[in-house]
DNA sequence: GCCTGGTATCAACTCGAGTAGATCACTCGG
DNA sequence: CCGAGTGATCTACTCGAGTTGATACCAGGC
């Protein structure tokens, strides 16, 4: 019957089959394509006030709806930003991912997700993906320290890297200064009198180093401070879990532990809970991102809070908003410490 | 070198501006642009070895990749889907939409993705705007228990509706039984000897009746209990949050609480712990979804577990897969009981 | 009455790929 | 030695919208 229902509706007044295109409005409005598409746009030219009531009349009864497709073709520009992250579970990525799709919508365009799964090649073929798509541009927060340029040199679609610690010659590449937000909070850390401070550092496929690993040596080195028992594993929960049992078996157990993701400091605090401990009572905990969990964990965790939604919008305007004719450049965001109880603040 | 070589093959017969198309791939290996299309999708006739051979090196050579816009424009099908959730920042919609781009990617589709942010307007917008995309369905997951069935019908796309309770005649829609689920995990409360059991049932725009509500109620009186105390507040932390503290404030004081969503179970949590007593000794909490947060959380949550993968793939393939042509209906999955410890087992 | 200048509109071409129908080159049987 | 038959390939049209370079129309000035 619903099925019925677009028969009979199709008998009195709209297509009778497929979808309605710019001609049907043209002959419904008694005018020439050029001036369908000249009012759609407010073309190129203008049209005469009475016939334009016409052809929005025409394109309201129709239900008329321009084919992206075709104007894709035309233009050259699909007004679709492609997204690939490697995976949307994680609470950070699906902030991020809120965000630009915020800041992509609010100039017109829509968003193409693609998870990479902390695998090299489906990230690879994602872009090529997105690529033959015609995207506009893809951000790409690769699972590699550093990304795999190659291939978004040669798909040549304007790009930016996300998560990007360095300057990548070449490419716009958004970051925040990890070195100096690890500092923030192992400073943090030791304002509280820890002398022992552990890190749980997250890896990568690549496994090159990161900026929060030498921020964590630089605080303790500064303060004349003896490194810590360090562990990599996963940046998620689970890896998290596995650091923190890691850490509370070190022979030299940290009475602090600094973590490169709010996610594994979910981890560790299960880990520390189990082995009858307390939080920041028996270890004191600080992390990194700044996602909606951590405030909600127990205790509320003491993180360095990325500017997300900044980024978001530097990202997609340097794509296709004010910046896109700009030169590339990197752009470093600043961290802030959000101090809540891990830590041992009350 | 592998950014030589394009360079130098760039100099020598490569593309001198803009994109390669299928006109250089024939020209470049001496054949018409119908043979190269032929290679391209294993077209409809056949192709000699060798003439494939020099389609394919041309390709390599050029680096040529076909247009998408142009293809979609041909071919009536873009290749693409649209998901629209309200907040990919909920842990279960960002499950749910890793899943359905698994599941997408699988079948060679990609997946567009947009926030309604729990509001109307946002939602029937985003739809309009999947519809002009010529995306081949779309998948919503509707802030209304009662989705804007008309901007669906007269978009006329193949559409999924999801997280539907209720059968919606003329489309296919999913869900989980959630009386069942919630029945379930009360009658699980009930058996751990409590008497009074609160409900925190999170809201919609549209204010109709959920069958986790339902569930509850059903629970309840087969055990022959009264009613506990009722809250409506958002489905998310926040939410929950005030539905502890409105709940633990209440005349009759519940000694078990069941909430219908994890989220509002996270909130709940803190709560509860705010007021000084605990889960489950003091309270014992029970919720719906079985988000990967509530494993993490403290502790861990009983849960409801929707089979997010399964219903995933049940909605892409309704629409791409193998149900496409199958007439519209309605599929009911069944929930499982996650027993952890929030609801006092060990 | 005729020309000028402007305005409103239109026909026709384009974007890149899919494919039906025509064309060409061969081989083989008679 | 020729026609039929079989492959391989090409030509040309199509999808729907944007846009340029005509064209039609009308008012006003001489």
């Amino acid at each position: 019957m619903a099925s019925m229902d677009p028969m009979t509706s199709t008998a009195t007044q709209a297509p009778r089959s497929g979808p309605v295109t710019r001609k049907d409005v043209a002959r419904y409005a008694g005018v020439s394509t050029a001036v369908v598409s000249y009012v759609v746009n407010g073309g190129p030219k203008r049209v005469a006030p009475a016939t334009e009531a016409k052809v929005q009349d025409a394109i309201r009864v129709l239900g008329y709806r321009p084919n992206a497709a075709a104007r894709a073709l035309k233009l050259g520009s699909s007004e679709t930003l492609g997204l690939i992250i490697p995976d949307i579970t994680n609470p950070f990525f699906s902030l991020f991912a809120h965000a630009v799709e915020d800041a992509a919508a609010a100039l017109g365009y829509a968003l193409v997700l693609s998870n990479s799964d902390g695998n090299v090649a489906r990230e690879r073929n994602n872009v090529r993906n997105l690529a033959a798509r015609q995207v506009d541009g893809v951000l790409l927060a690769s699972v590699l320290f550093e990304p795999d340029l190659a291939s978004l040199e040669t798909a040549d679609i304007p790009s930016v890297l996300l998560n990007q610690e360095r300057d990548a010659p070449g490419f716009n590449s958004i970051g925040v200064d990890l070195a100096a937000g690890a500092r923030m909070a192992v400073e943090h850390l030791i304002g509280h009198g820890h002398t022992n401070i552990g890190l749980a550092m997250g890896t990568n496929v690549s496994g090159s180093k990161d900026g929060r690993e030498q921020g964590w040596r630089d605080a303790l080195r500064d303060a004349g401070l003896r490194e810590g028992p360090i562990t990599y594993s996963e940046f998620d929960r689970s890896g998290g879990y596995v650091a923190g049992q890691r850490l509370l078996a070190s022979v030299n157990r940290p009475t602090a532990i600094f973590a490169s993701s709010d996610m594994q400091a979910i981890g560790i605090l299960r880990a520390v809970r189990e082995a009858g401990l307390d939080v920041p009572g028996d270890i004191a905990l600080a992390c990194f991102d700044g996602s909606v969990e951590s405030e909600y964990s127990w205790p509320p965790l003491t993180t360095v809070v990325q500017p997300v939604t900044a980024m978001a919008e530097a990202a997609v305007a340097s794509l296709v908003g004010a910046g896109r004719g700009e030169p590339p450049r990197h752009r470093l965001f600043a961290t802030e410490l959000k101090v809540r109880q891990s830590c041992g603040c009350p």
